[in-house]
DNA sequence: GCTAATTTGTTCGTATGTATT
DNA sequence: GAATACATACGAACAAATTAG
C-alpha cells in the first residue's frame, strides 16, 4: 500500500541518501515539490512532517525545509561516503566489545527460553539459505539479539537495538557490493560461525563464547573491508 | 499563540487525565469532534495524530480512535528501592565492559589533547578533595568521558553519555547513604584508582589500562554494595 | 454471504495569517 | 513595503476498512 505520501517521502529520502540533497541544503519549496510530484500540498506537507518526526528535516517558518545532519553522526565528519565507512568500522568495533561480553554472560546465565530463541534464529537462517534466499539480515539480527537478551543484563540488548539503524548501512553496503562474490558461500560461513557461538553458550563455556563471538565479528570486519574495497574499486 | 489544533489537543488530553476518557475507551468520531469543537476535520485529525505520536491514542481504520494504556514505565522509575538497585548493578556491569574496552583503545590511540583532558579532570577532582568538598561527581564523569573520547571511537562516548541518567542514581545513592562512612577517604581511593588508569593509558599499555579500569569499576561495585547494604539496614 | 451504513484514510483545492528577506 | 514561503484552517470528494442488518 503505497500512498502518494509514501512515494514522496521515499523519493525525498533517497535524494538524501544518494547525496542529491545533503545536510544543510534547502529543499525545493512546497510549491515546487507539488509540481515535481504532481500532488497537492497536503501530500507534500504530510511527507515533510514525517521527515521532521524522523529528525531528517528541519523546517523554518517563512524560509524553507532543510536537511539535518544525521543526529549523533554529525560530530566528526561530513563527506558522506567516507563517514559511512568509517562509522561502519567504528560501530563494528564497538559492537565487538559489547557482544563479546554479552556472549560470555549469556553462557553463564541463559535459560531454556533463550536457548530456543537462538536455535530458532539459526534454523530460520539456515532454512532461508536452503531455499536459495540471501535475505537473512533479519535472522542475523535475531540471533545477535537473542544472545544479548540471554546476557541477563538488559542494557546489552537495549544498546544493541539502539544501534540498529547504524548497523543496517553495513548490511546494505555488504548486500549491494558483494554481489560479485559468492554470497551464499559467504553466508554459509556466517552461519557456521553462529553455530560455534551457540554451541559455546549452550555448553556454558563463557571464555569460548567470548572467543567465538570475537572471531565472528573479526571475520565480519574482513567481509566489510572486502565489500568496501569493491565499492571503492580497489 | 494557541492554534485550534492546540486547543483540541489540550481538551482531549485533559479528558483523559480527568478520567472522562479512560484507557480502552473509544473517542467520539471525527465528525462528532468537529461538531463539539466547531472546527474542521483537518484540525481534529492533526490533534489526533499528535496524540498518536505520543502513544496516547491508537486509531483503527474504519473503527475509531482508542485511548491507550500508559506504557508501564515500570522499568526505570517506578518501584525505586529494589528495581533501582538491580538496575544500578546492571548498569555498572555494562559500563565495566565498555569502559574497559575504551581504556584499552585509549591507551593505543590517545592524543595530547586527550591526555590534557584526563589530567584536568583528575586535578580538579584532587583540588576539590583538598578543599574539603566531596562533590566530585562532575569530575568523576569528566574523567571517564575523557577516556571514552580518547578511545578514538565515538560510540564509546555516545553510549556512556546516553547512560548518564542511569548512572546518576548510583551517585545519588552513594552520596546519600555513605554519609556514615568516611567519604573523603573513599574518594581518595577513587582518585588513586583513577591515577592508575591514567598512568597506564599515558604509558600506552592497553592491557594495564583495561585491568586498571576493571579493578576500579569492581571496587565501585563493592562501594555500591556497601552503600546499598546501609540503605537496607543490613 | 451480501449489502449498506459508519468511520477513518487520502487527496484535492482554496483562503488567510505570519515570518523572513 | 513588497515578495516569498511556511502555518493554519476550511470544505469537499472518494477510497478503504469495519460492522450491523
Amino acid at each position: 500500500m503505497t500512498s502518494l505520501t509514501d512515494k514522496v517521502f521515499a523519493a525525498l529520502m533517497s535524494d538524501i541518501s544518494d547525496g542529491r540533497l545533503r545536510p544543510g541544503m534547502r529543499l525545493p519549496t512546497e510549491n515546487g515539490l507539488m509540481q515535481r510530484f504532481s500532488v497537492s500540498r497536503s501530500v507534500i506537507r504530510e511527507a515533510i512532517s514525517r521527515m521532521q518526526a524522523e529528525r531528517t528535516l528541519e523546517t523554518r517558518h517563512g524560509v524553507g525545509s532543510f536537511v539535518l545532519a544525521p543526529p549523533a553522526r554529525a560530530v566528526m565528519l561530513d563527506s558522506p561516503p567516507q563517514t559511512t565507512l568509517v562509522d561502519a568500522f567504528a560501530i563494528l568495533e564497538f559492537r565487538t566489545e559489547i557482544e563479546c561480553a554479552a556472549a560470555a554472560f549469556a553462557a553463564l546465565r541463559h535459560t531454556n527460553a533463550h536457548r530456543r530463541q537462538m536455535a530458532d534464529a539459526l534454523d530460520q537462517f539456515e532454512q532461508a539459505l536452503c531455499n536459495g534466499s540471501t535475505d537473512v539480515v533479519a535472522h542475523d539480527i535475531a540471533f545477535h539479539s537473542a544472545i544479548a537478551a540471554a546476557s541477563g543484563n538488559r542494557y546489552f540488548l537495549d544498546v544493541l537495538q539502539q544501534m540498529g539503524r547504524g548497523v543496517s548501512p553495513r548490511s546494505q553496503l555488504a548486500a549491494r557490493e558483494i554481489a560479485a562474490l559468492d554470497r551464499v558461500a559467504l553466508l554459509r560461513d556466517v552461519l557456521r560461525e553462529h553455530r560455534l557461538i551457540e554451541q559455546a553458550i549452550v555448553r556454558r563455556d563463557a571464555d569460548d563464547a567470548r572467543a567465538a563471538m570475537r572471531m565472528h565479528l573479526a571475520h565480519s570486519r574482513e567481509r566489510l573491508r572486502i565489500a568496501a574495497g569493491l565499492a571503492q574499486g580497489v
